[in-house]
DNA sequence: GTCTATAACGGGATAGAC
DNA sequence: GTCTATCCCGTTATAGAC
């Protein structure tokens, strides 16, 4: 098959159980025998088992985020000083994820699961490097978001921007028939992304509930 | 504090240890350890790592699913022969997991990232446990969606049943501030309970979105 | 019920030959 | 670059004294 160097081997097979059992639950002997090469080898090609994690990780996000971006310029360019396209901005962030799947094949399923479990995993230093791959794209597409929802507060649209990641992680994580026995066909990338865009942006276009017990005098608005 | 004695003193450290770390990365060396008692008195108590971990989950899971099935009947017998309300169903679905959090203190929160976690850990065993939690449940809630959401086909809504979870799990398992340094308070029960309601019964109310490339002739919808 | 001691094994990491 | 051999520690689990 494709990528027979030891290198890219122990990265391939790293990916793939890594996003099967976890960090902590694969061990570096399972790697190895995994990937046909020797236990030293990976030593000797990323120094320690956390290095090995970051050149996973690294290897998927750093294309994928660059890929947001750029969709997200565009549209951005393409709405000038207008608010830009809140399903624009959506597809930006999502289309990469899911193009994954379908431009890799059977390791575009195991990258998303990867990706997906990354968000979530409890190392404190799988977090740490999610977090450094992904704060300064989070404020990017937040500002972008509250662009494009003018009529939603500031603060309302950043805790919604995290509903939107953490549905995109379940779908990402998610391996398989869950809940109900109704399984997902990822790989229809469009249809994917048209019916997750729709869900998303009706949410983060609903009216925001007005605080229930706080009676605020002397602001004018009559229900 | 509460909870003197060795068995629950145990079930406690081990509830706050797989929440921090996940189950593969917790030993019971540190359960034991931090908990102040002996390595042999967990496996007198519980038998295995995995029994341990079984224990856990259920003490948290099968007390708030009782409190979801009690609230969900009582939305269905409100509404009758009647669709039950959205809403309604939305928040039995969710409550229960953020009155944890209220009524438990401290330890409420560790027990939602505990279940946060739960949903998306690798290991397989832990996984089974979920579903062995989850699965009639879930289908009772599907069941209440589709009958609230008449004009959704029946497949999306089972779709879109796993978008909220996405979200409720996220939520859960979030340790703070992610994306952006916005936190969330989620011992607000109320207030976290109408915003998570607004958002996800626009999103489930969404309009369902046409396949694109699919030309059914004999289909009389003029865009 | 609670402890010590230990079995039996797997973990990450490294030195040094080739 | 790749291998063997090994260090040293942590892991689950159990046997048996108290």
């Amino acid at each position: 098959m494709a990528g027979t160097d030891t290198k890219e081997r122990i990265l391939d097979t790293a990916e793939r159980l890594f996003a099967a059992h976890g960090f902590a639950g694969t061990s570096l002997r399972a790697v190895t025998k995994d990937a046909g090469v020797n236990l030293a080898a990976v030593h000797y090609h990323f120094g320690t088992k956390e290095d090995l994690l970051r050149a996973v990780l690294s290897r998927i996000v750093i294309p994928v985020n660059r890929e947001r971006l750029q969709m997200l310029e565009q549209v951005e360019a393409a709405a000038g000083s207008a608010p830009p396209s809140l399903e624009g901005i959506l597809e930006a962030f999502i289309a990469p994820d899911l193009r994954l799947i379908r431009d890799l094949g059977e390791r575009g399923v195991i990258i998303t699961r990867f990706l997906g479990r990354s968000y979530t995993e409890p190392a404190e230093m799988v977090q740490a490097l999610s977090r450094e791959h992904y704060e300064e794209l989070g404020q990017r597409f937040m500002e972008a978001f509250a662009r494009a929802l003018p009529e939603v507060p500031q603060a309302e649209v950043y805790w919604r921007f995290k509903l939107v990641v953490g549905v995109l992680t379940y779908i990402l994580a998610d391996t398989g028939p869950t809940m109900g026995g109704y399984a997902e066909d990822l790989s229809d990338v469009d249809g994917t992304l048209r019916r997750l865009v729709a869900f998303l942006a009706a949410g983060l276009r609903a009216p925001v509930p007005a605080p229930q017990w706080q009676d605020r005098a002397g602001e004018g608005r009559s229900p």
